[in-house]
DNA sequence: TGAAATCGTTCCGTAAACGGAACGATCGTG
DNA sequence: CACGATCGTTCCGTTTACGGAACGATTTCA
C-alpha cells in the first residue's frame, strides 16, 4: 500500500499485541512458539511493518485467548456509513429492513441524547415498536405511560399512540428498535 | 494449511460474507468497488479459498458498514459465545454485532424449521436472549418453561438455562434474536 | 569466566494474497 | 437479433506475508 515501498500497517495493533503479551510475562519467542507462527511474524506485527492474515490473526488472538477485536479494536459501530436520520434528541441508523407476508419490519439502531424528550407521533393502528437497550438507561413508550429500561433490557408497546424516548442518567443511550407494521391488505 | 496445494480457508465467512452482501442488494463488482479491493478478491473470499489480510477484512466490512466481527465471528469471543450456528433445527444469519462497553450484543435472523424442537445448552450466567417473531409462531424460551409468540410479539428470557425454539403450526417461522453477553471482567 | 540458553531483530526463499484484465454468461434495449 | 452493460469467475504478474535460519545482545548457570 505504502507507493514508498516499506509497506505500513496500523501500529495501533503492535502496541495493543505487544501490552497484551507483556501483561501474560510471555516473551516474543514464547508466544509464536504457542501460536505456531515464526516470530519473524509476531516481530513485524508488533512494529506494524506487516499487514497480517487473518489465520494469523486468529492463532495469536487464540494463543493469548483473547477474542480477535481486542486486537483490532473493531472500529466498532456501524460508523454512521449507512444514513442517519438527525431529530433533535434521537439519531437513528437504519440497519435491516424486513418485508413479511403480514408485516414489513425495520430495525434501527438508537442514539438518544441526553437531557431532552423526543415524543413521536402515532403511527396507524397496529404498528409496535420493540426497543432493546444497549447502552444506558431509556426511557420509553406510550406518551401516556413510559417505562424505563436499562442495558440488557426490553420494552415492547403498541406505537398507535403518541411515543416518547429519553435517556436517563445525564448520559447518551444506545438501542434497538424494532417497528413493525402490518399491511392487512397483504401485499402485491 | 493444505498439503494438497489447494489452500482453503474458512468457507463460513464466505457464507457470512455473501449473505451480508446480498441483504443489502449489492453485487459482488459492486461491493469490490466500494471497498476498493479487486472482485478476484472478494470472489476468492466467499468461496473460502483465500485467506484476507486484516487491510482487506476492513476494507470490505467498512463497505458493508458492520463491523469485522459479524464476517469473523470472533472464535475467542468473550464469555465463550458460542458460535450462533444452531443444529438442524434452526438456521440462523448473523445481521450485527454490537461491542459495548459492559456487553457484547449479537443479532441475528433465525428461521425455525417446522416439526423438529432445536434445544441450546446453558450460556454461562448474565446471558439473556431476546426475540421477536417475524413470522410464524414460535416456542421458545427456557427448556423448563417456555412461552408461545406470533408474529410481532416478543419473548426475553435468561439464557444461562438449556432453552428451546421450536416453531409451532406446521410451519416455518422466523425472528430476530438478540443475545446480551456482558463481559463484566472488562477484558485487560 | 566461559558456555549454553534465550532474548528480539533481520535476512531470505517460498507460498500465496493482491489488483487488473480477460472471459463467458446473462441480462435489458434499440 | 445484435449491442452494450454488468454479472461472477478465472488467469496472471507483482507484491508481500510467511516460517526458518542466522545474528548480536543478554541472561543463567556451572
Amino acid at each position: 500500500m505504502g507507493a514508498d515501498g516499506t509497506s505500513r500497517f496500523d501500529p495501533a495493533i503492535g502496541r495493543r499485541l505487544r501490552g497484551l503479551r507483556e501483561a501474560r510475562g510471555l516473551s516474543l519467542s514464547e508466544l509464536a512458539r504457542r501460536a505456531g507462527v515464526g516470530k519473524a511474524t509476531v516481530s513485524g506485527l508488533e512494529h506494524g511493518t506487516r499487514n497480517p492474515t487473518l489465520e494469523t490473526m486468529y492463532a495469536i488472538a487464540g494463543a493469548l485467548s483473547v477474542p480477535m477485536s481486542a486486537l483490532t479494536l473493531d472500529p466498532g459501530a456501524p460508523a454512521g456509513a449507512a444514513s442517519p436520520v438527525r431529530g433533535a434528541a434521537v439519531v437513528s441508523t437504519l440497519l435491516e429492513v424486513f418485508r413479511e407476508p403480514g408485516a414489513t419490519y425495520e430495525m434501527l439502531r438508537l442514539r438518544i441524547l441526553a437531557g431532552v424528550e423526543q415524543t413521536s407521533p402515532a403511527h396507524p393502528p397496529g404498528v409496535t415498536e420493540h426497543l432493546s437497550v444497549i447502552r444506558g438507561t431509556v426511557r420509553t413508550g406510550p406518551a401516556a405511560a413510559p417505562l424505563t429500561a436499562a442495558a440488557g433490557e426490553h420494552i415492547s408497546w403498541a406505537a398507535d399512540v403518541p411515543h416518547v424516548y429519553a435517556a436517563l442518567g445525564g448520559e447518551e443511550a444506545h438501542a434497538i428498535l424494532l417497528i413493525r407494521t402490518p399491511h392487512d391488505p397483504p401485499l402485491r
